[in-house]
DNA sequence: TAGAAATTCAAACACTTGTTTCATACAATC
DNA sequence: GATTGTATGAAACAAGTGTTTGAATTTCTA
């Protein structure tokens, strides 16, 4: 009998998960056939329906195992840096390790490219129930940035707070996505520096709005 | 015989770049099936293979159709708004009348969200011939849109400018797309406020790497 | 109006899809 | 060691895929 932990022969239902993650992250839901997951999971065809019902409900579990990982782990930077910073009202300082927290996972070359993949193809088209990605992902990390934000940042409304964060969010994965399209044309976009922009950038328009609207 | 310009008895070869181009964006390349696209362009199914080939090409060319008139029209509203800046240096003037130019046939009910799916998508899972996208779309408006920024912001390097660009037209399609998502969490990000904060927003933001650069 | 070209049509092509079936092999329990 | 419940296997299911065919029809032209 073999040891349950050997990575080259797990059980079939975590052979399954992680072939089916990859897969639908390269090629999408409705354009990954379960033969070529079963096949990528060296199991039989009828695992699938075995070990998940169906196709769908693989799909289901590939993103309920990470969505809990990838919430706990940027909620606990965000709480770990909002802790720290006080009094110190340095937004910026918020800014990076927000963006750190938010980015690492997504860039980890491990299975981060994979894991935006998903979430982006999640995004344009659905195929999980309905509002589990915003309840178990979008709004959690939401509410502790928009206080974080807050109270960083005097003068800051939440709901203002909740604009710029979106504006953060969005140059965060373009950063990602732009990249992918465009990185032979501007090799800017691949660096580092382009992070470093985008903290100065929103640094400067998050105090912006705070002064505006004081 | 029926004049060519009859909106509900067009040549099959428009019916069927109408019912592509809206079964494409709501549903993706490779989801939507060549008789959904007959059927809803009331044509037989080899209608398509014998207009356009195959279906590929019918996906290709609802993008030809559309690229070059929405550039054309960005280029014109970019170049209107430069030029008639010169020497103001009104850098959120130039960025609304930019973001309304790149917004306008986005959000257009007709065609808009269909036109920023079909986009996405693209982006997501190409289709199209490598490069076609950007050469026809991306390169041209980022090009016009750097040159215009460099000159209405005085300090600020082309290459600030490009990343500059690319954080505002992270947000305004973010914009868009999140409202799918956030629409009803929400309220907030579909009023026209939320663009007004993105103009705010980047105006602070550019003049502060313009300013830190200089 | 007759003939030629362009278009539409129903039917079939070979292939892939998700899922099911049932027989076989394996594991652990009595 | 026989008997469970669990897992895997090859094969088949009906339905859907993009594409092709060749005849019927429409449209234009000479």
């Amino acid at each position: 009998m073999v040891p349950p932990t050997t990575t080259s022969d797990e059980h079939a239902t975590q052979r399954l998960l992680d072939a089916a993650e990859k897969l639908f992250a390269e090629k999408g839901f409705g354009t990954t056939s379960v033969r070529e997951i079963t096949t990528a999971a060296k199991c039989n065809v009828a695992a699938v329906n075995y070990h998940f019902g169906n196709k769908q409900n693989l799909y289901v579990q590939v993103f309920q195992r990470r969505l809990n990982e990838l919430r706990e782990q940027r909620l606990a930077a965000i709480g770990q840096v909002a802790g720290s910073l006080a009094e110190t009202h340095d937004v910026e300082m918020l800014l990076r390790a927000f963006a750190q927290a938010f980015l690492r996972p997504l860039v980890d070359p491990q299975q981060g490219p994979m894991m935006l993949q998903l979430m982006m193809r999640e995004m344009i088209n659905p195929h999980l129930p309905p509002g589990m990605f915003v309840e178990e992902m979008a709004r959690p990390i939401q509410t502790a940035m928009v206080n974080a934000l807050t109270s960083a940042c005097p003068g800051l409304q939440p709901k203002d707070a909740l604009l710029c964060l979106h504006s953060l969010i969005a140059q965060l994965i373009h950063l990602i996505q732009a990249r992918k399209i465009l990185a032979d044309d501007h090799p800017i976009l691949d660096t580092e520096g382009a992070l470093e922009h985008v903290l100065k950038f929103s640094a400067a328009g998050i105090k912006a709005t705070a002064g505006g609207k004081q």
